[in-house]
DNA sequence: AATTAACCGAGACGGTACGTCACGTCTTTAA
DNA sequence: TTAAAGACGTGACGTACCGTCTCGGTTAATT
């Protein structure tokens, strides 16, 4: 499923019943903007990807993403928010394993992007709405990390009191902190490390 | 202390001894280019400033920017610089106490850059010298911070085994994506908790 | 007719027959780049001309000029070309009028471009490209004037085993090094003369 | 003998009889700019040669050019100006002979340039000055054409009534017509087809 | 021998214009 | 009603030379 990124979409509006005139927009052509976007982000990083290249290999008018996008930046998130999308949840039933598997989901997540450029570049977008957009996808997909943190501290797998939104917070620092900035890839028993610092106990059942 | 930043600045090169012939780099230009870009970066935002108002707010030559750095992320980063470095580290005795003022110091030093665009941008710049050169930046000013907590470690203040540097990252990374990415400055206390997450002892002194 | 100057002018060129799609090159805007840069090089001469200013004055933006022409010299040239261009020929069946006729025509052109480094700067620009554009546009200027001097000859106007080539180029060389060089316009009753040291003899009829 | 092209010149410059104090203009350093000067015209063209390039060359700091030069113009003119200069004269007692001679002087002159830009070059020059030296360079170099006309006319080689200075600049304008504007230099029988489209007589003696 | 004026090298600087790139908007024709 | 094709305005970029202005060091005539 797409997300919903703020882009004015009419191929999923509500026409209120009314057969639609005309044309109908491509659905071929936006699946393939997306995709050729996807790879030239991942081939070239993200400043050098422009809507011109985007539109060329896409096969598709220049005109054409400027319909269905505001910008650059909306494009490229928009072609990134699947992989950034919750995806399967992982229950084990035990939150420590749970946190250390959707963790180095991120981290996969991030990596497959190709280039680190590509959040950097559209959060420094000018522009607040590509900010926002990115920023709202990331915490839908922290939101199931928090909320499994919350549950383990209710069954007392997590001693009480811990800041479990600085926690989970922390821990997706860590890991955009190192492939965004210092372009390292956390190595998993990092990850798992890192989640160990905490001290849980399984869960008795 | 003036961080080296990659740039060709002749005004701290080694000339070997030998005696400099032609007019002197002015240091009021460079001071005021500096200066100037500090203030439109906190004013503008990282993508409105271009060079043509950092050359125009410093009363120099556009020509003279480029003779000097090799392009805007360049100019920001080294106006950066010096907010980056170290500065004077806390040393209480307490490594618990001592994390916490460094984060806060950091907390307070991204604030002060007035527009969280300011880091992505320099990031998001096309030119690998201008990603690396941010990321010794900040690599320079955390390494106290890590040997801070190897020394806590080594005093017996923390659990033998921790992963000192993963969270140490996982620190930074908190700082940063809340204020680069959500732009949401953490409350002091907030860092308070994370860091007492970790289970420090007090030294025994 | 407009010229040929090797401009990649799509409003001229051929398109095979297929139907051209696109908002159309404006037509006005194009008229306009070629009258201001004629207003402009006659008020200001050629080096003070720049793109900027053509821009400025025809209503346009400088990338614009960039699309239709390579560089100032092309402009320069073609809102120049008009001028140059024959004209309507002068036939009073006399041989040594017409010649006259033609080369005040020609002294008369050259002194409308207002300024003498015209010439001179179009041709001293950078890249070939530039100079042969005025080379041919002078050449067919000359067509007529030597098609002139050889049916003149064939009539028996003039002695046959002149030079007629050398002779035409020497008039033109004349016209070009009074008003290019020295800046100092010939008088009619100078060319007159000069036409007049050929031993011409009036058609019998 | 060096041409004076307006170059404020201290060592050839009159000093009221005082004795001039202090170090001497280098000799070498003047003479290497003008041969450098040279050589790169024939080598880059007019527009391609910089101050620059000329001042490394001639192992000489920029500077220095602008010390005894007011601008490119100027350096390039003088350089050029001891080809330009008249050189000896031929003298045969033949009117005809003699012009002959001595366009075809002009001729291998303006081709030894090597490079017809210098020529429009030094003309396009923003500032009158450059152009002036120019003008005053080339008259010099006519004058003794246009006295031998005169003579010539006087001697009775020459019918009376020839308009000897439109004449005269027609065949200067033939020649840099044929080498600057066209690139084509002309072979010596054209030269001396031109001049004999006059009529002249031998001298009777 | 010391002084001093003029010269020279190296190089930094303000400035003007250039030509390029990408963005985002608008217009025309075809499907 | 879309889409493809493409022209346009806008803003910034980085480059190239220009001509000016210091500096320290060198050379030679004057004292």
């Amino acid at each position: 499923m797409t997300q919903d990124t703020g882009t004015q979409d009419p191929g999923t509006q509500d026409t209120g019943g009314r057969p639609r005139r005309g044309r109908r927009r491509d659905p071929d052509a936006h699946a393939a903007v997306l995709r050729a976007t996807r790879e030239l982000v991942a081939e070239l990083g993200y400043h050098r990807v422009t809507m011109e290249r985007i539109a060329a290999r896409a096969g598709v008018a220049r005109m054409t993403l400027y319909r269905w996008w505001p910008n650059k930046a909306a494009v490229v998130t928009e072609a990134v928010a699947d992989r950034l999308a919750p995806g399967p949840l992982p229950d084990t039933g035990s939150t420590r394993t749970d946190a250390i598997a959707h963790l180095d989901g991120l981290v996969r997540t991030l990596t497959l992007l190709g280039d680190p450029s590509v959040v950097a570049g559209a959060l420094a977008e000018r522009g607040e709405a590509g900010r926002t957009d990115l920023r709202d996808l990331l915490a839908a997909r922290l939101r199931p990390l928090r909320d499994l943190l919350d549950r383990g501290a209710e069954r007392g797998e997590l001693p009480p009191g811990l800041p479990v939104a600085a926690l989970v917070d922390s821990w997706v620092g860590f890991v955009l902190y190192r492939i965004v900035f210092t372009e390292q890839v956390p190595a998993e028993d990092e990850v798992t490390a890192l989640v160990d610092a905490l001290p849980f106990s399984e869960p008795d059942d």
